[in-house]
DNA sequence: GCGACAG
DNA sequence: ATCTTGTCGC
Protein backbone atom coordinates (compact mmCIF):
# COMPACT_ATOMS: atom_id res chain seq x y z
CA UNK A 1 0.00 0.00 0.00
CA UNK A 2 1.00 3.33 -0.85
CA UNK A 3 1.06 6.27 1.17
CA UNK A 4 -1.20 9.43 -0.30
CA UNK A 5 1.36 12.04 1.25
CA UNK A 6 5.25 11.39 0.92
CA UNK A 7 6.38 11.41 4.81
CA UNK A 8 9.70 13.06 3.37
CA UNK A 9 7.67 16.34 2.85
CA UNK A 10 5.89 15.71 6.35
CA UNK A 11 6.36 18.00 9.21
CA UNK A 12 8.15 15.81 12.53
CA UNK A 13 5.67 15.18 15.20
CA UNK A 14 8.37 16.57 17.46
CA UNK A 15 8.18 20.10 15.57
CA UNK A 16 9.30 22.66 18.54
CA UNK A 17 7.19 25.78 19.49
CA UNK A 18 9.25 27.13 22.13
CA UNK A 19 12.79 29.19 21.36
CA UNK A 20 14.59 26.53 24.00
CA UNK A 21 12.93 23.42 22.09
CA UNK A 22 13.73 25.10 18.33
CA UNK A 23 17.84 25.20 20.10
CA UNK A 24 17.61 21.44 21.65
CA UNK A 25 16.43 19.99 18.02
CA UNK A 26 19.15 21.66 16.54
CA UNK A 27 21.90 20.37 19.20
CA UNK A 28 20.47 16.74 18.69
CA UNK A 29 20.12 16.63 14.91
CA UNK A 30 23.03 18.51 14.02
CA UNK A 31 24.89 15.22 13.52
CA UNK A 32 22.68 14.03 10.58
CA UNK A 33 23.79 16.24 8.05
CA UNK A 34 25.83 14.85 5.79
CA UNK A 35 28.71 16.51 4.13
CA UNK A 36 30.30 16.15 0.22
CA UNK A 37 27.81 13.64 -1.85
CA UNK A 38 27.35 13.41 -5.55
CA UNK A 39 25.13 15.94 -7.84
CA UNK A 40 25.40 16.57 -11.32
CA UNK A 41 28.15 18.93 -12.62
CA UNK A 42 25.93 22.35 -12.98
CA UNK A 43 24.63 22.37 -16.62
CA UNK A 44 24.73 18.70 -17.36
CA UNK A 45 22.03 17.43 -14.85
CA UNK A 46 19.05 16.06 -16.57
CA UNK A 47 16.98 16.52 -13.86
CA UNK A 48 15.61 19.43 -11.94
CA UNK A 49 17.29 22.46 -9.52
CA UNK A 50 14.70 23.70 -7.09
CA UNK A 51 14.52 27.10 -5.71
CA UNK A 52 12.33 28.06 -2.18
CA UNK A 53 11.28 31.03 -0.53
CA UNK A 54 8.71 32.33 1.81
CA UNK A 55 6.89 35.81 2.22
CA UNK A 56 5.07 37.05 5.36
CA UNK A 57 1.81 39.18 6.08
CA UNK A 58 2.75 39.66 9.83
CA UNK A 59 -0.35 41.77 9.70
CA UNK A 60 -2.44 39.02 8.14
CA UNK A 61 -0.43 36.32 9.74
CA UNK A 62 -0.01 34.93 6.83
CA UNK A 63 2.79 32.99 5.27
CA UNK A 64 3.23 32.04 1.61
CA UNK A 65 6.56 29.59 0.53
CA UNK A 66 7.32 28.96 -2.97
CA UNK A 67 9.03 26.26 -4.62
CA UNK A 68 10.16 26.44 -8.55
CA UNK A 69 11.89 23.91 -10.44
CA UNK A 70 14.15 25.17 -13.48
CA UNK A 71 15.68 22.09 -16.09
CA UNK A 72 18.96 21.95 -14.76
CA UNK A 73 20.31 22.51 -18.17
CA UNK A 74 18.39 25.51 -19.66
CA UNK A 75 16.76 27.12 -16.23
CA UNK A 76 13.75 27.09 -18.11
CA UNK A 77 10.67 26.32 -15.66
CA UNK A 78 9.21 23.24 -15.70
CA UNK A 79 7.15 23.16 -12.45
CA UNK A 80 5.89 25.71 -9.86
CA UNK A 81 4.04 24.98 -6.70
CA UNK A 82 2.62 27.27 -3.40
CA UNK A 83 1.65 27.20 -0.16
CA UNK A 84 0.22 29.64 2.03
CA UNK A 85 -0.39 29.33 5.73
CA UNK A 86 -0.33 30.64 9.10
CA UNK A 87 2.86 31.67 11.00
CA UNK A 88 3.91 29.58 13.43
CA UNK A 89 7.09 30.95 14.86
CA UNK A 90 9.01 34.56 15.53
CA UNK A 91 11.94 35.88 13.51
CA UNK A 92 15.14 34.51 15.92
CA UNK A 93 18.70 34.69 14.14
CA UNK A 94 19.52 30.87 14.31
CA UNK A 95 16.18 29.80 14.25
CA UNK A 96 14.65 30.43 11.11
CA UNK A 97 14.29 27.16 9.91
CA UNK A 98 11.64 27.06 12.37
CA UNK A 99 9.64 30.04 10.75
CA UNK A 100 10.12 28.87 7.15
CA UNK A 101 9.87 25.16 6.81
CA UNK A 102 6.24 24.31 7.49
CA UNK A 103 5.11 25.72 4.53
CA UNK A 104 8.46 24.84 2.48
CA UNK A 105 7.37 21.22 2.95
CA UNK A 106 4.07 21.83 1.67
CA UNK A 107 5.06 23.74 -1.37
CA UNK A 108 8.02 21.00 -1.81
CA UNK A 109 5.79 17.87 -1.84
CA UNK A 110 3.60 19.46 -3.64
CA UNK A 111 5.64 20.22 -6.55
CA UNK A 112 7.61 16.87 -6.21
CA UNK A 113 4.05 15.50 -7.32
CA UNK A 114 3.79 17.89 -10.52
CA UNK A 115 7.36 17.02 -10.99
CA UNK A 116 7.15 13.14 -10.76
CA UNK A 117 10.26 12.91 -9.48
CA UNK A 118 12.86 14.32 -6.83
CA UNK A 119 14.66 17.22 -7.12
CA UNK A 120 18.49 17.09 -8.05
CA UNK A 121 19.10 19.81 -5.70
CA UNK A 122 17.17 22.24 -3.60
CA UNK A 123 18.63 26.07 -3.58
CA UNK A 124 17.40 27.96 0.25
CA UNK A 125 17.58 31.80 0.79
CA UNK A 126 19.84 31.71 3.99
CA UNK A 127 22.18 29.69 5.30
CA UNK A 128 22.86 25.74 5.81
CA UNK A 129 26.27 24.72 7.52
CA UNK A 130 26.86 28.78 8.32
CA UNK A 131 24.91 28.67 11.66
CA UNK A 132 25.85 29.55 15.02
CA UNK A 133 24.99 25.49 15.89
CA UNK A 134 26.09 24.07 12.17
CA UNK A 135 22.20 23.45 11.39
CA UNK A 136 21.09 26.43 9.79
CA UNK A 137 17.57 26.52 7.61
CA UNK A 138 19.58 24.70 4.34
CA UNK A 139 20.25 22.07 6.28
CA UNK A 140 17.41 21.03 8.38
CA UNK A 141 15.36 20.86 4.90
CA UNK A 142 17.84 19.04 3.59
CA UNK A 143 18.07 16.34 6.41
CA UNK A 144 14.05 16.36 6.72
CA UNK A 145 13.54 15.88 2.85
CA UNK A 146 17.14 13.44 2.45
CA UNK A 147 17.76 15.86 -0.44
CA UNK A 148 20.85 17.30 -1.56
CA UNK A 149 20.68 21.37 -0.06
CA UNK A 150 22.23 24.62 -0.27
CA UNK A 151 22.24 28.27 1.39
CA UNK A 152 22.62 31.03 -0.86
CA UNK A 153 22.61 34.29 2.06
CA UNK A 154 22.40 37.77 0.91
CA UNK A 155 24.12 38.90 4.33
CA UNK A 156 27.52 37.45 6.05
CA UNK A 157 25.53 37.37 9.52
CA UNK A 158 28.26 37.28 11.95
CA UNK A 159 30.67 35.39 9.95
CA UNK A 160 33.99 37.16 8.96
CA UNK A 161 35.43 37.13 5.53
CA UNK A 162 38.17 39.57 3.34
CA UNK A 163 36.69 40.97 -0.09
CA UNK A 164 36.91 38.19 -2.57
CA UNK A 165 38.58 39.42 -5.77
CA UNK A 166 36.49 41.46 -8.00
CA UNK A 167 35.78 38.86 -10.78
CA UNK A 168 32.59 36.65 -11.00
CA UNK A 169 33.86 33.17 -9.13
CA UNK A 170 36.32 35.42 -7.01
CA UNK A 171 35.55 34.00 -3.58
CA UNK A 172 37.09 34.26 0.00
CA UNK A 173 36.45 32.10 3.04
CA UNK A 174 33.62 32.81 5.15
CA UNK A 175 35.15 32.07 8.84
CA UNK A 176 33.78 31.25 12.33
CA UNK A 177 36.39 32.37 14.37
CA UNK A 178 39.48 29.97 12.61
CA UNK A 179 36.65 27.40 11.45
CA UNK A 180 35.35 27.49 7.42
CA UNK A 181 31.75 27.41 7.17
CA UNK A 182 30.84 28.77 3.82
CA UNK A 183 31.99 30.82 1.24
CA UNK A 184 31.82 34.55 0.17
CA UNK A 185 31.46 33.74 -3.61
CA UNK A 186 30.94 37.23 -6.18
CA UNK A 187 28.49 36.10 -8.74
CA UNK A 188 28.83 39.31 -10.82
CA UNK A 189 31.80 41.15 -11.94
CA UNK A 190 31.79 44.17 -8.99
CA UNK A 191 28.32 42.95 -7.44
CA UNK A 192 28.15 42.35 -4.09
CA UNK A 193 29.07 39.01 -3.23
CA UNK A 194 26.34 36.52 -2.06
CA UNK A 195 27.55 33.60 1.12
CA UNK A 196 27.27 30.41 0.13
CA UNK A 197 27.23 27.50 2.65
CA UNK A 198 26.35 23.21 2.92
CA UNK A 199 23.48 22.28 3.16
CA UNK A 200 23.12 18.55 2.94
CA UNK A 201 24.64 15.84 0.42
CA UNK A 202 27.11 18.39 -1.50
CA UNK A 203 30.23 19.94 -1.32
CA UNK A 204 31.21 23.26 -0.77
CA UNK A 205 32.73 23.17 -4.29
CA UNK A 206 29.41 22.06 -5.86
CA UNK A 207 27.34 24.58 -4.12
CA UNK A 208 29.64 27.39 -5.29
CA UNK A 209 29.37 25.68 -8.58
CA UNK A 210 25.49 25.28 -8.77
CA UNK A 211 25.56 29.24 -7.44
CA UNK A 212 27.28 30.53 -10.42
CA UNK A 213 25.76 28.00 -12.77
CA UNK A 214 21.96 29.57 -11.48
CA UNK A 215 23.65 33.39 -11.28
CA UNK A 216 24.45 33.66 -14.75
CA UNK A 217 22.76 36.69 -15.71
CA UNK A 218 21.80 38.36 -12.19
CA UNK A 219 23.39 38.21 -8.54
CA UNK A 220 21.17 36.26 -7.19
CA UNK A 221 20.55 32.72 -8.44
CA UNK A 222 17.96 32.05 -10.90
CA UNK A 223 15.88 29.47 -8.21
CA UNK A 224 16.02 32.19 -5.42
CA UNK A 225 14.45 35.14 -8.20
CA UNK A 226 11.89 33.00 -9.26
CA UNK A 227 11.05 31.53 -5.99
CA UNK A 228 10.95 35.18 -4.77
CA UNK A 229 8.82 36.22 -7.21
CA UNK A 230 6.28 33.48 -6.82
CA UNK A 231 5.97 33.78 -3.29
CA UNK A 232 4.81 37.00 -3.33
CA UNK A 233 2.27 36.30 -5.75
CA UNK A 234 1.06 33.90 -3.83
CA UNK A 235 1.03 36.19 -0.31
CA UNK A 236 -0.63 38.67 -2.59
CA UNK A 237 -3.43 36.02 -3.69
CA UNK A 238 -3.80 35.02 -0.99
CA UNK A 239 -4.68 38.14 1.28
CA UNK A 240 -6.81 39.68 -1.23
C1' DG B 1 24.70 45.35 30.46
C1' DC B 2 25.60 46.36 25.17
C1' DG B 3 25.73 45.27 20.46
C1' DA B 4 25.10 42.08 16.68
C1' DC B 5 21.62 39.49 14.34
C1' DA B 6 20.08 34.47 7.69
C1' DG B 7 14.77 35.98 6.42
C1' DA C 1 11.19 39.86 5.77
C1' DT C 2 8.55 44.57 5.10
C1' DC C 3 7.38 49.78 4.79
C1' DT C 4 8.08 52.77 -0.24
C1' DT C 5 8.92 57.28 -5.45
C1' DG C 6 11.50 58.50 -8.28
C1' DT C 7 15.45 57.89 -10.77
C1' DC C 8 19.79 56.56 -13.13
C1' DG C 9 21.27 53.27 -16.60
C1' DC C 10 21.54 49.29 -19.90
Amino acid sequence: MTSAVDPRYELPRDWPTTEAEAVALQERTRASVVVGGEVPEPGTGTGAVVGVDVAYDDEHDLVAAAAVALDARSLAVVAEATAVGRVSFPYVPGLLAFREIPAVLDALGDLDRRLGRRPDLVVCDGYGLAHPRRFGLASHLGVLTGLPTIGVAKNPFGFRHADPGPRRGDWSPLLDGAEEVGRALRTRDAVKPLFVSIGHRVTIADACAYTLHLARDFRQPETTRRADALCRRALKAATL
